[in-house]
DNA sequence: AATGAATGAGCCTTCATTCAT
DNA sequence: AATGAATGAAGGCTCATTCAT
């Protein structure tokens, strides 16, 4: 028996088991009745609400980036020290919500999506670079225009590199030792900018 | 016309059309017909040489891994001291040879192509141990144990993480910078042993 | 023009259509996409509802097995005579139902499919069996054992064997004379049996 | 080093390849690649003698007939009495040329073969027509012409259905016993004609 | 609001066959 | 005499998508 108001509920839903259904095959080939099964919905209902597979995905990214982006925003709300910004930062990108598993193979795929999908690259590109200004803003604050650059690019390398091998079951399974070792780049580097001044 | 002797110039001449064709769609989406196409022959050819496309895929796989490790091999026997010899490796992992886009979108679709086929993921892990080891054998010696295994996590996950961004076509788009960056954050990572000893 | 309940119709309109194309052709060598179009739906359809074109096959034979042991349930519950029994068995062997050409070209095909395929060669198993101890019950009431299994393995013998000249369209086409021979041969022994005594 | 007069030795060795083959997989669903491995050749020196597959199979049926025609004539030759020829025509049926399993299984095939191949069903309906002369031939002299042609028939019918549940692996797996079942059959037959006179 | 029914398009794979050597 | 090289054609199967209910 249908009942109005449906279409949030599903829609989430939808999404959740698209996160769920991608993580666990590590890939973005998964069916759509795959999802729609996982989400226990008919593939022509996922069809009606997104419009197509490539929406449903879509809608996914949108749904991790504004998950991370509103915990960026609220990690920076907490202190308005540049030091602790970009460990509120880190400490959102290793978070309990962004480094679950199947999230964190969910972001990789995206991650191949946008090289063949403009909208997806659209996407992670805005991402991108709203996680460099917030980076930049907080370094230059406390070292140089150029080294700032320089430790932001390192930061979101490391990030982007510490999830791929988390995603692929290598190196420190628990967040803590990523955040420690991003942690201990940035410490390291602006130390040795104070030392050099 | 047939020749004899035609099975290893057209496994090469196959692999290397793996290789463009994966990179200029920067997935493993591929078809075999795409990837024969590319290097002159029928779809069926491509088959009756390697059996099928995923071993194809690992046939290229393994192609990457082991150029690679001829670089690095290559790089090692320059010098035998341990700067040096790190050095080495972040030079090969950013050289012409393994930094050309096409290149760089394969690695990634590997990375991907790990997550869900077993062999692939074999193949990856004797790589990244040999690539650790050979990073961590130099750090030895020149730094404490800890430090050595964390600063050899740093260099993989930072290569890793510029690789991902290479193949996006965000960050620098030459190696020189990419390099730069990761002996950067040797020399600092050392420096900091150094300063505090 | 999608109605529902249409499952069950689908799939004995497929079951049916498999029948005519294999007897028509002779022999399994026939596509999904003939069945499928003399039953007027896409290949896609066939497999959708059967997962293959094997388990279609073994569809159609369950169908073909469970056909025949109906009609020879039917058969032995009008009389609890031997002999009549015998002859009920007989008479429904190349009963109209199963000695259209078509019907016992598919037959044939099977008997062939059962030599490579486990599954096949079961269910084939289970109605010789069947046959046999039906077979075997109705005689031992009017002869010694082994005469009785002997008797048994002759009339299954003449049956596959009428079976398979009717196939190729060799020897009497109507099931008369087949059946005259049959019961001809199942008489002639019980009389040399009573003519011994 | 190529010498001359190899062609009987490869088309020999070919069909043999192609029974075995054949034989082993239970029906035609074999591939030249197949057959010329098992006969040590390569599949375009198969094609090279025989012209194509199918007509590899039919020399492979003209082989299997004339072995069995040849034992026929033999077995015909040691005796002129008519009760005798017809042994000699079963024992022959079921000799140990015949029932060798991977040449009954190749006979089965080729039946089925027969459906649909004209030459193939040519072929068979010689071989059909020539046993069921051979057996008439010697009945008419020990039975009325009508019994005759029904004796015979049953004969041949029992003969193709022992063979069928031999490739079938049922029954008995002992050519003793098939021919026993047989000659007890003619037995039977004749033993009843004469009372009846 | 939701789904069962249905299909077109496309891909991997197999294989008989051909040809130059 | 023999084979490696190569392909066209075809089949099974999957899947996103559409449509009527």
């Amino acid at each position: 028996m249908p009942r109005v108001g449906m279409e949030p509920i599903r829609r989430k839903a939808l999404i959740e088991a698209a996160i769920e259904t991608i993580g666990a095959r590590g890939n973005l080939d998964v069916t759509m009745s795959q999802i729609a099964r996982s989400a226990g919905v008919s593939p022509a209902l996922a069809h009606h609400y997104f419009g197509g597979k490539n929406q449903l995905f879509l809608a996914t990214m949108r749904h991790l980036l504004s998950d991370f982006a509103e915990g960026v925003r609220e990690a920076l709300r907490t202190s308005d020290a540049p030091r602790a910004r970009i460990s509120g930062i880190i400490r959102q990108s290793f978070g309990p919500d962004q480094f679950v598993p199947a999230t964190v193979a969910a972001w990789l795929a995206f991650y191949v999506l946008a090289q063949s999908d403009p909208q997806a690259r659209r996407l992670l590109g805005i991402y991108g670079r709203r996680l460099n200004s917030n980076l930049v803003d907080a370094l230059v604050r406390i070292a140089p225009r150029a080294a700032a650059l320089r430790i932001a690019e390192g930061i979101a390398a490391l990030i982007d590199g510490l999830y791929i091998r988390r995603a692929l079951k290598h190196g420190p399974p628990d967040p803590a030792s990523a955040i420690a070792l991003v942690e201990n780049y940035v410490d390291t580097e602006l130390a040795a900018l104070e030392g050099r001044q």
